[in-house]
RNA sequence: CGGGGCGUAGCGCAGCCCGGUUAGCGCGCAUCGUUCGGGACGAUGAGGCCGAGAGUUCAAAUCUCUCCGCCCCGACCA
């Protein structure tokens, strides 16, 4: 492609909406552009990019016997009613409706259609194992976007689903795209970790996450460097640390105006773990308080899973109704209402700590929590705190920030109970068909490969995700030399199938190095007024900056040779 | 949905507090000339309903209100 007659918008200046890295190189060298919020065009090279990242996708998915299909985006309400997740989805679902008047969706995700083509074609155990995929827009209307392309509300996702007759098929199913994700996220050369997740929304039993290291990432990741273990925040576990008190008698005490733990514990001159924290959450229409030791955070994903379905935190006006005093003096003890308790494990054998008293500005001290306190259940429904220990192995376990680029699901049946897909079995029994769905970002996996591999200069591609392989440079076209000796590399390369981008516009040479640097393709040739007397050329690897000199007669063996020794 | 910020030429911004000729600057763009190895220089020029609407005023980019959009933090999030 000849750069004088494309549309690459670079810039010099960093567009003052972008503020991750990823985000702005993807501005500043023309590969996208924003129509509106969380809504991106994909410019050439963006596009050429992107066709890149799903050439593998395709071609690991189609290893594991995956096939490709396409289904729609535009769907009847009515399928997703089938499931219940046409509330479920709530207002994240895009909706609209059809000159009749009749409600329609745009689809977020594709289990129902999945389901629907499960049913009309699966009758026998032996219409299966079929794993089904397709890379398709989707339409998300997140409360936030943000991070550029990170989290968008229209997005292209590869999508996959299994169908097996039964649980042992399901793990094979649920390997085969474990494995697929691994070579598709290192050949496009990411370094991620795989962690196990919350299934959340989707339901079903188990899942996992791959995942992009990055201070930008919107999740938090819980690792063990010792023994490998490696958990998402909402469902990672840990050994608590210890906090013994000797037991001692309930008492009242007067804490005018000190609601949190923070205050309270400064007021009494006690440590954070001696008191109980007490949340009033509201789940099913039914309330549900909620005890951690003072010096732990509630993970609401852990909650949520517990109470199977939404929750959210109980209003003031409800809080005052149901214990009796206002938010920082409540707790489990001489409540109004009898009301389900949840306690964290690391309340249970606490002695003597200290709680709200369901009475203003008063606390209590001295509780016995297996004395006082009858929760309906202990569960580990805390966050893993910094400097705690592995449950697994004892070692201190790390945490840091990653961007989500694929999640893998065991479903189960949740979905082809609901939509009556079944199929009869050896013995002539209808069962339901049991279901595996699995998911990749393709703009993630273009986004975390930038923000994995750029300097202050600019993208830096690995060979296989990069526009072009080469950049040849003219400097000064109207040098005739330059020019004719430029434009027959370029059809030399562009005849051999080198993808080349080739610099022809009349602009300074600086100008053209920097979009360059910019733009990041691995080969930069640069044809000057200071080789036409030897007949070189200079071959620069954009990654580690090395040049050589190369002669013009051997300049296309030498990129070829260079090419292969690329990653 | 809560908190904060922003909206002035294609991009980055100043002007706004304290209202007053014709709204500026840098980059980019066009023409001509000189340049030509790390975002060149000179000359000339084009380009703005100052996000939208309403109000206050003799007078509004500037003050007030409403709405819209974009970004950040939080909530939320296959």
């Amino acid at each position: 492609m000849r750069f004088s007659e494309a549309y690459i918008p670079t810039q010099k200046e960093i567009p003052s909406d972008a503020v991750i890295p990823s985000h702005q190189l993807m501005i500043r060298s023309g590969l996208v552009r924003l129509l509106a919020s969380g809504v991106y065009s994909y410019l050439p090279l963006g596009w050429r990019v992107m066709q890149k990242v799903m050439a593998i996708i395709r071609e690991e998915m189609d290893r594991i016997g995956a096939q490709e299909i396409f289904m729609p985006v535009l769907n009847p309400i009515e399928i997703w009613d089938e499931t219940g997740r046409n509330e479920a989805f709530g207002d994240e679902m895009f909706r609209l409706s059809d000159r009749k008047g009749r409600k329609m969706a745009l689809a977020p995700t594709h289990e129902e259609i999945i389901c629907d083509l499960a049913r009309k074609f699966v009758r026998s155990y032996k219409d299966m194992p079929q794993i089904w995929y397709q890379i398709q827009t989707k339409f998300r209307d997140e409360p936030r976007p943000r991070s550029g392309v990170i989290r968008a509300r229209q997005f292209f996702m590869k999508d996959a689903y299994s169908l097996d007759s039964d649980e042992s098929g399901l793990d094979q199913s649920y390997q085969k795209h474990a494995e697929a994700y691994k070579r598709i996220f290192t050949r496009c050369g990411l370094k991620y970790h795989i962690v196990g997740a919350s299934s959340g929304l989707m339901g079903g039993s188990s899942s996992q996450e791959f995942m992009l290291e990055s201070e930008f990432g919107e999740d938090t990741l819980i690792l063990c460097d010792s023994c490998g273990y490696a958990s998402n925040l909402e469902v990672a576990t840990s050994v608590h640390n210890k906090a013994e008190f000797k037991e001692e008698s309930l008492k009242e005490v007067h804490t005018p105006d000190k609601r949190s733990i923070e205050e309270v514990s400064e007021f009494l001159k006690l440590p954070k773990t001696q008191f109980m924290k007490s949340l009033l959450y509201v789940s099913n229409k039914e309330f549900v308080m909620v005890l951690l030791r003072g010096d732990y955070e509630l993970n609401e994903a852990k909650l949520q899973q517990i109470m199977h379905g939404e929750i959210r935190p109980a209003h003031p006006d409800e809080v005052k109704e149901v214990c009796g005093a206002e938010i920082g003096f409540i707790g489990p003890v001489g409540l109004k209402t009898s009301i389900k308790i949840i306690a964290d494990l690391a309340l249970r054998e606490q002695h003597n700590l200290v709680t709200g008293a369901n009475k203003a500005d008063t606390h209590l001290t001295g509780l016995e929590f297996k004395r006082d306190v009858t929760p309906e259940q202990y569960i580990d429904i805390r966050n893993v705190a910094e400097g705690e220990k592995c449950s697994k192995c004892d070692h201190e376990l790390k945490i840091v920030q990653a961007i989500e680029l694929g999640h893998i699901f065991k479903l189960g049946t949740k979905y082809s109970n609901s939509m009556k897909a079944t199929f009869l079995d050896k013995n002539g029994k209808a069962n339901p068909i049991i279901m595996g769905s699995y998911g990749i970002g393709v703009e993630r996996i273009i986004a975390a490969a930038i923000e994995q591999n750029h300097d202050d200069k600019g993208i830096i591609w690995e060979k296989v995700l990069a526009p072009f392989k080469v950049h040849l440079i003219a400097l000064k076209v109207n040098n005739q030399q330059i020019s004719d000796i430029s434009t027959r590399l370029y059809k030399d390369l562009t005849d051999s199938d080198i993808d080349t981008l080739y610099d022809d516009r009349e602009v300074s040479p600086g100008f053209k190095f920097k979009d360059a640097d910019l733009i990041g393709i691995p080969i930069q040739v640069v044809i000057g007024e200071r080789g036409l007397n030897d007949k070189k050329a200079e071959v620069k690897i954009r990654k580690t900056g090395e040049v050589q000199h190369v002669e013009f007669n051997n300049l296309k063996d030498t990129i070829t040779s260079i090419l292969n020794t690329l990653a």
